[in-house]
DNA sequence: ATCCTCCCCTAC
DNA sequence: TAAGGTAGGGGAGGAT
């Protein structure tokens, strides 16, 4: 029940149109989908966009972001909405965000389900009855028993208030009175206004929601076989031995019981599709809402069913097949494998193949989740690089905050952009508009074990994209654990280059940690004095050999913390405080051209600095090593100066090699 | 051929 | 005012 409507209007002016503009607008240039590629779509006719851009740049963006700045005038001012650049942003808006509940409750309750159903048998894969049973209009229905007054009005859930005329807030669930004027999930308030004059507009209860929730998969999970959460309000669930004598009557019986006892724990109204797999079950809810049950075991006996109502087929799939004048499930029939691929790709196009028949094996299944990540993609608004960064400070512990609370050990991130593609204010209020999108992703060479190592790294590649930072409308930040990558050693101290540590120790380390084989710690785990190469712990000036071999005691410590907290911990500041200690003892006791040996160790050290991204150690110590080989007066011996340039053009090469940007000596004051 | 990176699409 | 998140599947096209 998911509307497109923001998308179309995103891709389209950005702007705040008048409706019956809006509407003539989409009736006269439909969409073709033909002629372009998704990229660098163009929906509509450029000029029209254009003129109707101006129209509102003029009277809206002046209205929209007035700021408290001017002294006088008080009670007149309007507040500047608050947007990325308040800190603080992030908490309220995740305290808000309908989108993220839905999908932090569902990854909650896949879990859930899977530690629980542990204790159930799987069941057979033949013969099956499955039922998909779903929430009639979630949300609207939960607040609703606060507001039983409304129960036959038209009434939508949205954060806006007063739901007024122009409201770009969107409709999170609408009942089906609401329905009847042409209003789905996802359209948005002032439209709905324009369909529906009395419409009620109520606001999230998300507390509610998530107890009923509760309830309903208490119910679902007692009375079934085997069960697959799908979302707070959806799940299927198989109840072939449950259920005795395979035949409908019996099966619409026992949905009819569940849709009782749901109705009687929650106050709510849930349907019920029955099917022997679990895409007929999905087929079958549609026919079984509003509060009530279907049952369906033959596809052919739902040929007229439009294809935009196959799971999978959303709103690009649905462009496509209309472009080939294909309609209905009986249409799709009438495809080939081949052709089906050959629109749709290799593995779509055999779903599809699949899907038209009714085919479905697949199992119930509440598989791990495999990545954390956060998207924000409204009310991202930067006028400086300060409050970029700021936001990203933030950004990033939320993210690491999740990645331990998602007990994941991640090494691998991905930074996700959006840049304006528009001029002036999009359509929807603080929205991100028609954008450019743009990922990127690095191998942390390390797991993640703060939000400072995220940030950092998330700043080098947003900052290597260039985008001025008043073009931003949306930033994600996704981690993953990349078993591909090896291990590298943690290189922080003078160590001999490790060897490839293998995948499988690393997979190791969340689930049986510190149990690892071979009576050591895993060595990708500590920075190990036991294995520095000898011959090069010779050549270290003797004053380090002796702190190394001191610091070796002390090493064993960290990993009880480790246990704790289930997160390996590879650096921290005292051990860059060390090193850095090393370096400045060793240059001031130079004498002569160092020993090529000393200068590799040095020189690597301040690379791998740059390698996990913390320029501003790296610059720091850069900084400290120039202090004590140039002097200010620029005399001095030419060995001196040549040993401190031959250190800074090798890091300036590497970090250009890495990140396209040039050092500036100017950098280093 | 197969793999990797940067996307795009879908579902709720 | 308004809160357009998130995880997984998969494809295009270049690298290997
Ligand atoms: N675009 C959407 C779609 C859904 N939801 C939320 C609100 C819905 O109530 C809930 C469940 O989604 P459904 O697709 O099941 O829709 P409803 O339950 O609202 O209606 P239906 O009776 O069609 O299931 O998820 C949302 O916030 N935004
Ligand atoms: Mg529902
Ligand atoms: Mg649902």
């Amino acid at each position: 029940m998911v509307n497109s409507d923001w998308l179309v209007d995103s891709l389209n002016a950005n702007k705040l149109l008048d409706w019956k503009k809006y509407s003539l607008r989409k009736a006269e240039n439909p969409i073709s989908f033909a002629s372009v590629k998704s990229r660098s779509l163009s929906l509509t006719g450029e000029s029209d966009i254009d003129v109707l851009q101006d129209i509102d740049s003029d009277n809206e963006s002046i209205d929209l972001g007035l700021l408290a700045s001017q002294k006088g005038n008080q009670p007149l001012e309007r507040k500047k909405p608050m947007d990325s650049s308040c800190p603080g942003f992030i908490k309220t808006y995740f305290e808000h965000s309908r989108l993220h509940f839905l999908s932090t409750w569902k990854q909650d309750l896949v879990f859930e389900i899977a530690e629980k159903i542990k204790t159930k048998p799987v069941p057979k894969t033949t013969n099956r009855i499955v039922f998909h049973i779903d929430m009639d209009c979630f949300f609207v229905s939960v607040i609703l028993r606060k507001y039983p007054q409304y129960n036959d009005k038209p009434v939508v859930v949205a954060h806006s208030e007063k739901g007024d005329e122009n409201s770009t807030s969107e409709i999170a669930s609408c009942n089906y009175v609401a329905r009847k004027y042409g209003i789905t999930n996802g359209s948005f308030v002032g439209r709905a206004k324009e369909l529906c004059q009395d419409l009620v507009v109520l606001p999230y209860d998300f507390e509610e929601i998530k107890q009923c929730t509760t309830e309903l998969y208490n119910v679902l999970y007692e009375n079934s076989d085997y069960m697959q959460a799908i979302s707070c309000d959806e799940a299927v669930i198989d109840v072939s031995t449950v259920i005795k004598d395979h035949t409908p009557e019996s099966s619409l019986e026992y949905a009819e019981f569940l849709r009782t006892e749901i109705k009687a724990k929650t106050g709510c109204n849930a349907s019920v599709g029955i099917g022997p797999n679990p895409l007929l079950a999905r087929l079958a809810v549609n026919f079984a809402k509003p509060n009530s049950k279907y049952f369906l075991d033959d596809i052919e006996s739902v040929l007229d069913t439009p294809v935009g109502k196959l799971p999978g087929v959303g709103y690009q799939a649905k462009k496509k097949f209309a472009s080939i004048d294909i309609h209905t499930i009986k249409d799709l029939q009438t495809l080939q494998v081949g052709k089906l691929k050959q629109i749709f790709g290799e593995k779509n196009g055999s779903a599809f193949y699949n899907i038209a028949r009714g085919i479905d094996t697949r199992t119930l299944q509440n598989k791990a989740r495999q990545t954390i990540g956060s998207d924000v993609n409204w009310g991202i608004r930067f006028k400086t690089q300060d409050q970029l960064e700021i936001f990203m400070k933030e950004f990033a512990d939320e993210v690491f905050k999740r990645m331990k609370q998602a007990g994941l050990n991640c090494n691998h991130l991905t930074v996700k952009l959006k840049e304006r593609d528009y001029a002036g204010e999009p359509w929807k209020f603080l929205g991100c508009g028609k954008c450019k999108d743009y990922s990127k992703a690095v191998n942390l060479d390390r797991i993640a074990n703060s939000g400072d190592v995220i940030y950092k790294n998330s700043m080098n590649i947003i900052n290597s994209f260039k985008i001025p930072v008043q073009e931003l409308r949306g930033i994600g930040l996704h981690l993953k654990e990349n078993g591909k990558v090896d291990i590298k050693q943690p290189k922080l101290d003078f160590t001999k280059r490790k060897p490839k540590t293998k995948v499988a120790n690393f997979k190791r380390l969340k689930v049986d940690f510190p149990a690892v084989e071979v009576g050591n710690i895993p060595d990708y785990l500590i920075p190990s004095f036991s294995q520095i190469d000898p011959q090069i712990f010779k050549l270290l000036p003797k004053q380090i050999q002796k702190e190394q071999e001191e610091l070796a005691k002390l090493k064993k410590k960290p990993i009880k913390k480790r246990v704790e907290s289930k997160i390996a911990v590879f650096l921290d500041e005292t051990c860059v405080k060390t090193i850095t200690g090393w370096i400045l003892e060793w240059c001031e006791m130079l004498t002569d051209i160092p020993d090529t040996l000393d200068m590799k160790l040095v020189i690597d050290y301040l690379h791998d600095l740059v390698d996990c991204s913390d320029m501003e150690n790296c610059l720091t110590i850069l900084q400290l090593i120039r202090n004590r080989l140039i002097k200010k007066n620029g005399k001095g011996p030419a060995w001196k100066s040549d040993t401190f340039m031959e250190i800074y053009n090798s890091v300036d090469d590497f970090i250009y090699s890495k990140y396209s940007n040039r050092l500036r000596l100017l950098d280093l004051d």
